[in-house]
DNA sequence: CGCTATTATGTAAGTCTTGACATATAGTAC
DNA sequence: GTACTATATGTCAAGACTTACATAATAGCG
């Protein structure tokens, strides 16, 4: 089993979708922490299926395409299941923009700092919009968001994260682009 | 140019450094934001040679194996300048851990607060030895940490996007548990 | 003398991921 | 009519990355 094949498993535990479906829901939310082109996702789809975690049937629709809609199955909920609490394998993380800041040193101070506030900008708009959304969830979903058994408790952390990574961001962006600027004033 | 390019001309613009020294490098430090293995880095240290961003020169060594020790060109470090301001390609980030914070809801509470202690626990040790390291960095660099111009405050910067993300991470996880351990207790 | 570790450089096989190619239906805009 | 967009499913080639294979010199340990 892959990584991928257990995010695809972790949307269908959730609800049935279609290759088309899934293909969306990592642009969008869970494209957030996790993603994938439909070329990725068609194949795993059919190796899950080879290997009995989820079932497909066709639906048949007269305006659009044919569809096959895929539906987990016990076994693929039970691997998800023991996949969910196993530590995840430390792989190094990979972050363009702090290998650009460790020779930052190399460039023009004005460039360098554009280029920092425009990052900051991007996280701040980022952050705004994480945030309107968990407002939203607070209020449409109330309670559901304290009981760690349902999926929208789930949700709610995995947005969690983002505020927090964003937040994170956008500071350590404003503190180099502060750094570099405050070099030019003296 | 791969973005490992960009990280293995980043490393030799501040030394001249071997395959073997730029895979030590990758491991510790620079490893923290962008990694490789020897496997990747000899044959991109061959097509930087060949792209004319490096240069490397055979040293014989009478207690240790002989190395080529790569030296950076002007024209090397001329696209690395370039490079270093313009705006990262933005990229799917991929946390695991994130993953299955969103499908934790399916999981035993006491099995996943379990996860969540741990992984906490391992950022908090994560951000201890970074701010060690700004501690030491502080002390020992001082006022070149205040001069964009120079690697140190680049390695600074660096180390300062570390520190903010492991505090994060911490903070998530300690949410994250203490949300589910708050159910059990109520 | 063999075993292991460190330094040192490479290749090969396989997996993961992206980007391009490919097809088909239906609705809307020009 | 033509072009474009959204829905819908696939394949293929190439690149990025990991894991394993492969070699070689020296030093230290038992």
């Amino acid at each position: 089993m892959t990584t991928l094949g257990y995010a695809i498993l972790g949307l269908l535990s959730r609800e049935e979708l279609s290759g088309y479906d899934l293909t969306q829901r990592m642009k969008g939310r869970v494209g957030y922490f996790w993603s994938a082109r439909h070329s990725q996702i068609y194949p795993e789809l059919a190796r899950l299926e080879e290997g009995g975690y989820v079932v497909h049937s066709v639906i048949e629709q007269q305006e659009r395409p044919d569809k096959k809609v895929y539906e987990i199955t016990a076994e693929g909920l039970g691997v998800l299941k023991e996949w969910v609490v196993q530590p995840p394998v430390l792989k190094s993380s990979r972050d363009e923009l702090v290998l650009k800041a460790y020779s930052i040193w190399l460039a023009d101070p004005d460039e360098a700092a554009r280029l920092f506030r425009g990052e900051e900008l991007r996280h701040e708009e980022q952050l705004a919009h994480y945030e309107e959304l968990e407002a939203w969830m607070e209020g449409e979903w109330g309670e559901d968001l304290t009981r760690p058994d349902n999926a929208r408790f789930a949700t709610h952390a995995a947005l969690r994260r983002g505020i927090i990574y964003e937040r994170g961001s956008a500071e350590w962006c404003r503190w180099v682009a502060k750094s570099i600027e405050g070099e030019r004033a003296v």
